[in-house]
This record gives C-alpha cells, structure tokens and sequence, in this order.
DNA sequence: AGGCCCATGTAATCTGTTACATGATTCC
DNA sequence: GGAATCATGTAACAGATTACATGGGCCT
C-alpha cells in the first residue's frame, strides 16, 4: 500500500490539482513510482477521507474548476510512521528482460529491433532527468547542493532515476552488440 | 499478462516443478521477473490447460509426488509472438525511493537505517549474482563466452541484475554520506 | 521436540490496468 | 477543422499479495 505514501511524497513541495499530479507521476515522479490518473484521483479521494491531504477548490472561468491538494499534518505523520518501516526489496519486472532470458530460443532480428526501441526510450529519459536536475540544482555544484540544498530528495531520486536508465540503455546497446557478433559468425 | 512468458522463458533450459520454479524466482529468475510461489502453481496449471507447457509426474517415495513442466511447440510459438510485440517501458517502483523523495521532511535516522538495510541487501544480492555468472562462463572469458556460448540469454539478463543492484547500493551508500554530512552541520 | 524442506494448492483481498465517458478551450 | 490541453471521474477486468491449509521426512 505505498501509492498512497508515493502521492504524500509528491504533494509534500507543491499543492498539486488530480490531473497535475497524474502528469508529475509521467515525468519526474516516475523515477520513484509510476501510476495512471484514475489511480490518482480514486487515491487523492481516499487521502482526503482519511484527512491525510486537504483539498480546496479553485475556480477557473475559462478552464474547468479544479482541486488542489495539500499534506495536513496527519499526512505527513502517516509518511513518518512509513519511512520507520523496513522498506520491502525492489524487483525488477521488465518484458525486455523475460524476451532476452529466452534470447537463445528467438528470432534474433525481433529482438534487436525491441533492444533498440528500449535503448531510445531510456536515452530520452535520461536527458529529461539530466535536465531536471541541472534545473534544481541551478548554478551550484553538486557537492555544495547536496550539502546545503533545502531540498535534495527529488535530487536524489531523480538521480537514481538518471543512473537507472543510463544503464539499461547501455546494457541494451551491450546486448545488441553481442546478438549482432553472434549473428555474424 | 507477462507471468505467462516469464515462466515460459524460465522453462526453457530446464524441465522444473512448481516448487522448483519458485525457488528460481527467488534466485536467478528474479532479476527479470518476480512472482510468489501461489502465482506460478496457478500459471503452470493454466499454461498447461492451454498446451503451451506440458507436465509429467513425478511419483517418489520419501518425498511427495510432484509434476515437472517443460515447454511444447505452442509454448515457443507464443514466446516468439511476444517477443515480436513492442516491449512495455519498465518503471522503478520502490518504497525506498519514496522515503527518500521525502527526505527533507523526516527524521534522517529512520533513513538511514532503511538505507543502510537495503544497501546490505543489494550487496547480498550482487554476490549471488556474481557467483551465478561464474558458474554460467565456466572457465571462459566473458567475450567468449558471450560469443561462443549456447545459452547466453540467462547470463545477460544476469548481468542485467548484477549491475541493478550494484547501482543499488552505490546509491543508498551515496545517500547515506548526504544525509551524515548534513547531519554533521 | 522444534524447525526447516519438500510439494501443492484454495480463498479473500488488495492493487493495477484497460475501456469508457464528458466537455470547453487553446494552439496549429 | 483537428489535435492537444485542462479537468474529473466510473466500471469492468486482470494481476498480485496475504492468509490459510495439509502432511511426511530430515536435521539438530
């Protein structure tokens, strides 16, 4: 039951409407936890039952009203109780992976082609983390950030994000290369 | 719906048993795929009703019977179709990274504790991994191997595993020191 | 005697995904 | 004129987790 401690974490910097959030959880958000709007909006509805987030309606006269959400004090007491739990192992759980663990079986040509498909993917990835970061950590250097940044757990979230998807893109490029020389021979 | 190729690709080498299945997911399988023991007993029942793994029992006498599962022909053939299809983009999705996004707002003991908990688990897990590789390359160069060997799609997604959970722990190790250093100040 | 390994499942619940639904505004 | 953006959901289904159930053999 962590998405409703990933919603907490994402709304704890910036009072965020339902659909903002869904596209924060698109982008940056991502590099800790992924999750569709409809989550998001049935997840803001339980937090604000539970009175763990507060809403307030804001007004729009040329785009449809919206609400916008905040941490209470009961939210933020909830993520501290979380973050005193042990924390369960991450596993990966990747279709590319279950392709290539049967690579020896497979039409080596289908697979280069997804490899390539993935290999894109996180490189595009990775520079919108590596932008993202440049853009909190502004002119400082990253030593100086880290130590005396107010706050830096986006920064390192997204840097495990960034690191994460540089090395699936090179393992990706890796296994292309060793499918290729296999191929040639 | 990728359990199904998950275990498909994990049959492919070796004619297994439920239990033994599930114990391959908690070891090597799981640095591409995670599944409870329930999940596979559950699959293997309905990948058989479809006639893409065939079983045959075992009949033993100090131990329970048990039933070994290997690929047919329409198991292959659906591995090849999924492998055809464009792969999912994977997501992170880690409890301990939510933790961290909120780092700012908690009390940095508790992180470090988790971080310092998973850093030995990833360690662990990196160790196991290793010695799997090794075992797979023989005596063999790894470019050799990789060249020359006949299954080489468990050891990459190995390799795979190997470097996600070194990253792991290189990154609660680098967290860590962050959150010390700002302690300290 | 107590605990772990082998071996297989069922049932209930919780989470996540896919499909559907609505409707105005702004940008190209 | 068509697509994208803002803004919020409901309903049905698929997938994953947790709890429960059984029972003999082996090790210390």
């Amino acid at each position: 039951m962590a998405l409703r401690h990933a919603v907490l974490a994402a709304l704890l910097d910036e009072e965020l409407s339902g659909y903002q959030l869904a596209k924060a959880f698109d982008m940056g958000v991502a590099n800790f936890w992924h999750a569709l709007p409809q989550q998001l909006y049935a997840e803001l509805t339980r937090l604000e039952k539970e009175g763990l987030v507060a809403g307030r309606e804001v007004v729009q006269d040329t785009r449809p009203n919206k609400r916008l959400f905040r941490v209470t004090g009961g939210g933020l007491a909830e993520l501290e109780r979380f973050a005193a739990e042990a924390a369960k192992p991450s596993f990966i759980r990747d279709d590319l992976l279950v392709k290539v663990q049967a690579a020896d079986h497979l039409d080596p040509g289908d697979l280069i082609a997804r490899l390539a498909e993935r290999a894109a993917f996180s490189e595009a990835k990775a520079e919108q983390f590596e932008a993202l970061l440049e853009k909190m950590r502004g002119d400082r250097a990253e030593g100086e950030f880290l130590l005396h940044g107010e706050r830096i757990g986006p920064y390192l979230t997204c840097r495990r994000g960034l690191d994460f998807e540089r090395a699936n893109r090179d393992w990706c490029r890796e296994v292309i290369a060793v499918l290729r020389a296999r191929s040639a021979v």
